[in-house]
DNA sequence: CTGGGGACGGGGCCC
DNA sequence: GGGGCCCCGTCCCCA
């Protein structure tokens, strides 16, 4: 993929997950916060760094209050284990992952072709090094950059590096060529303008809007001085991998020149239609918005991680920052007016009031902020883009003319449904699939500033506002007791009622309420179920359960293989609600009904795949309920389908189980 | 252990 | 398309 144009990454790819806003009120520098929250910091031990030849361009991730995360992210050093491309779209850049990134697996990055000849194409003899340092002047957050490797076959013996008690690596300078170090790292900034100014002589450097970069310095080699240093990649551009000169830390600041290709008066817009965040077909999907901290803030180091995904009511580690700081990937600080708010992308921070401080969500950037700013540091959110490909695919099958929609289109009895092509649920109305489309991305954009609770709608946060002000709008017609929300009233009118819609099948008991039952079936041991098989004693709630547990899970039962997945659904199942409402002499039918219904409901969310295997699995497994010839007295083999499948399926285990389980 | 209330999530429907 | 409103379901807490 690395020979794709760049186009073709922003076609192809599935999410963007941008930048982090570093406020610079934050305490860690911003090469540490611009961290996207789907990624962690981890020391590399790999640390061999190679230098050589002579400075002409370089780029610089030196200065972690100006550079950002990826100063820290290593170079591939072969096809095989580059992960990420490093692709420039207008004054932005992006990284691409090119293969699924694993939890835990590093990120390794090389350039999109188009990037590395913009980067070197019409300089293929630069020479580079990089800076070294003084190490008595290094202000505190000027680092090297330790966690760099450029590594290639003929370099691995070059370089020895020592690692200090305190976690920050140096460098046997010995070791290294003859690197030469500049009177200060920041005099050695370059990154695209500097290739700009290069080549167009200083003549627009305001027009590009990038840093002001001096020139570097080229400075003669001198052994043994140099502990700071920056890699050093090859001259020439014979492959792609291994010849290109410059590497990508410090490109990352905020600005980056216009690409030469650019004449210097071209507008500062993407060269290609980039989607924009509020594409209507593209839902935004968030990234939960706590945010993890720098590693070296956690209060314990070492093994302790993080990852981007933590659920909100999981938050191992409070925010980094002052007390008052709001998690790093909240967009605006908390409105000193009060009030609620609506978390939008690209929108800047609003300072004044809204017009209704309550419930009010702030305003959507219009067209003219977008296109100024399509930085992707401008919005928090991780860009599904994805349902571009869904887009085409069915755009196709609705036929030309028909407006083309990102999702899966379905008529049923004469009406159009959507589907989420997630979890293949359908919906009558688009709008309602793109709120329930929240419930896979995180995204919540309501957010009580009371509180900070957030949610994925607004009725949510206002019915959540009446926790606060106490108002509790439901009066209950009979004991004028006060309710904040309808459900609950309702739940309560059982009490005058007397309904008690959930009834125990063991011992008639009934309850006003599901999660009374769901208790109380807990109180029921295996004693309590009646049908119990005579070879492993296991008991069962359901007559239709012992059968299929003989009929194909009794693991005393000689000749047939016990998957212990299988056998733990069917026990699912049997305590289930959905055996529930089947009485003891339902018809096989009836049983594989509710497996269906149960099914439907329990492996919600699971991959594709597993539910269709499950559904064939446990349809077999029914079938073993519902055999005749599955007694006490006639143990066999179960049945040829039943075992297929049994050897193919593959369940996730639920952490939570939302059937009673046992 | 039961019962009652509080809070929240998801989705349908209307405007 | 999006907001508002409503309903249903679920879970948690506590007496």
């Amino acid at each position: 993929m690395s020979r794709w144009r760049e186009v073709d990454f922003v076609l192809n790819c599935t999410y963007i997950v941008p930048d982090q806003v570093s406020d610079p009120s934050f305490r860690l520098p911003r090469a540490m916060t611009s961290i996207p929250r789907n990624l962690t910091f981890q020391h590399s031990t790999d640390n061999e760094i190679y230098s050589g030849g002579q400075l002409q361009n370089f780029v610089d991730g030196y200065d972690v209050h100006r550079s950002n995360w990826m100063r820290y992210v290593n170079p591939a050093r072969a096809l095989a284990e580059q992960n990420l491309v490093a692709c420039q779209n207008g004054r932005d850049i992006y990284f691409y992952t090119i293969r699924p990134v694993e939890p835990s697996q590093e990120l390794l990055v090389w350039y999109s072709q188009e990037f590395a000849q913009r980067l070197c194409g019409q300089q293929v003899d630069i020479k580079q090094k990089y800076t070294s340092s003084d190490e008595d002047r290094e202000p505190e957050y000027k680092q090297p950059l330790p966690q760099q490797t450029w590594l290639t076959d003929r370099t691995k013996e070059e370089v020895k590096e020592e690692r200090e008690e305190d976690g920050e690596e140096n460098i046997d300078v010995e070791m290294l060529e003859r690197d030469t170090p500049p009177v200060t790292p920041d005099d050695q900034i370059m990154d695209f303008s500097k290739k700009v100014e290069k080549e167009e002589s200083n003549r627009h450097p305001e027009d590009r809007g990038g840093v002001p970069s001096p020139k570097p310095e080229h400075r003669e080699p001198g052994p043994g001085s140099s502990r700071r240093y920056l890699p050093d990649p090859h001259p020439a551009l014979t492959s792609q991998h291994r010849n290109l000169p410059l590497h990508l830390h410090g490109l990352y600041r905020e600005g980056v020149s216009p690409y030469p290709i650019y004449p210097p008066s071209r507008p500062l817009q993407p060269s290609y239609p980039l989607l924009p965040p509020y594409a209507p077909h593209y839902p935004r999907l968030l990234l939960p918005s706590y945010s993890p901290p720098f590693p070296g803030m956690l209060p314990s180091r070492g093994s302790l991680r993080y990852g981007g995904y933590l659920a909100t009511d999981g938050l191992p580690y409070p925010p980094v920052g002052p007390p008052a700081l709001l998690p790093v990937s909240l967009p605006y600080p908390p409105s000193s007016q009060g009030g609620l708010k609506e978390l939008k992308a690209n929108v800047s921070p609003p300072r004044g009031a809204p017009a209704t401080p309550e419930l009010s969500p702030l305003p959507k950037p219009d067209a003219q902020h977008r296109s100024a700013e399509p930085s992707p540091s401008g919005f928090e959110e991780a860009v599904n883009l994805s349902l571009a490909t869904m887009k085409s695919k069915h755009a196709t099958r609705n036929g030309p003319g028909h407006k083309s929609l990102p999702y899966p289109l379905q008529k049923q009895n004469g009406k159009i449904k959507y589907e989420c092509n997630i979890c293949s649920k359908t919906f009558g109305q688009l709008s309602n699939l793109k709120v329930h489309l929240r419930v896979h991305s995180g995204e919540r954009p309501f957010q009580c500033n009371l509180c900070r609770k957030s949610f994925t709608q607004l009725a949510h946060l206002q019915k959540h506002h009446l926790v606060h002000t106490g108002e509790k709008p439901h009066e209950c017609t009979v004991c004028h007791k006060r309710f904040s929300s309808t459900s609950n009233l309702k739940t309560h009118l059982r009490l005058h009622s007397g309904e008690k819609p959930y009834q125990c099948k063991l011992c008639n008991t009934k309850f006003t309420q599901y999660i009374h039952l769901k208790l109380h079936r807990r109180l029921h041991s295996g004693r309590d179920r009646p049908h119990r098989c005579p070879l492993c004693a296991q008991a069962f709630f359901h007559r239709f359960s012992l059968r299929g547990h003989q009929g194909g899970c009794c693991p005393a039962a000689a000749g047939a293989p016990v998957d212990g997945r299988v056998k733990q659904m069917a026990e699912r199942f049997d305590a289930s609600q959905e055996a529930d409402v089947l009485t003891e002499a339902a018809t096989a039918a009836e049983v594989e009904e509710a497996v269906e219904r149960w099914l439907e409901r329990t492996l919600e969310g699971e991959e594709k795949e597993d539910q269709r295997e499950a559904t064939l699995l446990l349809k077999a497994l029914t079938v073993a309920m519902n055999s005749p010839a599955a007694t006490p007295a006639s143990h066999h083999s179960p049945p040829l389908a039943y075992q297929e499948r049994a050897s193919v399926v593959h369940l996730h285990q639920r952490p939570r189980v939302k059937t009673e389980g046992q």
